[in-house]
DNA sequence: ATATAAGCTTACGTAAAGGTCAAGATATTT
DNA sequence: AAATATCTTGACCTTTACGTAAGCTTATAT
């Protein structure tokens, strides 16, 4: 289907342009994350503009924090059905809200902490100021 | 010092009290997050309120993502100047404004990425309906 | 007296995400 | 032909934050 006019290019040079080392992804190869591609002469990975798209988008939910697991669900439903992107982009947004959330959560704990410190500090400096016992 | 009227506990009930296990308590004196404390009787931990609290602060941090290696930063510190929480305090709000800072990056990373979704699924539709080439 | 509970140390196991090294096959360059 | 560069698989190493089991001591309950 695309093995004919798309240029294929070779495990070191993908890696290289995305900068990331081959191991990474042979790695998301053998967890299942990258379906099993073409061997050029049976044995060299050979990777189409497909192959890229999809390793390109694993990377970027990967700086989302987004963990190799979760991916691999995202990537059933890709190997499942590969044309259906309705069906997919409704559980990649789901993935997505539900991180967003986690984030805001960590997010407003931070900031909370951030003032439990400064009250800390100011009552830290009284406490050593009049020196002795608390709680 | 605070070892006349404190109340002591022990790491059963203490690690109870937290929702912790006796291992994670355990752990965190191993790698140094909690200095070497009293021992009943040479040989049974007990905890005062001055550990408790520690510890209790060390919970917290956790659960802003912050890593125990990070958190020993501070606990070294607190070791050196246990008086001085001038001193303490402007390290603890770096590191935690650091944190602030990658989180705040990871939440517009994700706003951003839930943007491109969005255009990915129009695309990918429009795609679907014209079939083929992209890129 | 004996069973049960809690504590102790030592030490190996685990998951995640690769890093690193070994040993071979191929291919290209000199 | 020999050296260099890439590719292959396989397998062990690393870090983080504990879990878990073994074997032993001490304290309380029956």
């Amino acid at each position: 289907m695309s093995t004919l006019e798309s240029k294929l290019v070779q495990i070191g040079e993908l890696a290289k342009s995305l900068g990331i080392t081959t191991r990474t992804i042979r790695y998301y190869e053998e967890i299942g994350l990258m379906g099993k591609n073409e061997r050029l002469g049976g044995s060299t990975r050979t990777y189409n503009t497909d192959d890229i798209l999809r390793l390109k988008f694993i990377l970027k939910l990967k700086t989302m924090g987004i963990s190799l697991k979760e991916i691999e669900q995202l990537s059933e439903i890709f190997d499942i059905n590969e044309k259906d992107f309705n069906k997919i982009t409704p559980k990649l947004i789901e993935i997505l809200d539900n991180h967003i959330a986690k984030v805001d959560e960590k997010m407003a704990n931070l900031s909370s902490l951030r003032k439990d410190i400064v009250e800390y500090r100011i009552r830290m400096t009284e406490f050593l100021s009049n020196n002795n016992q608390h709680e």
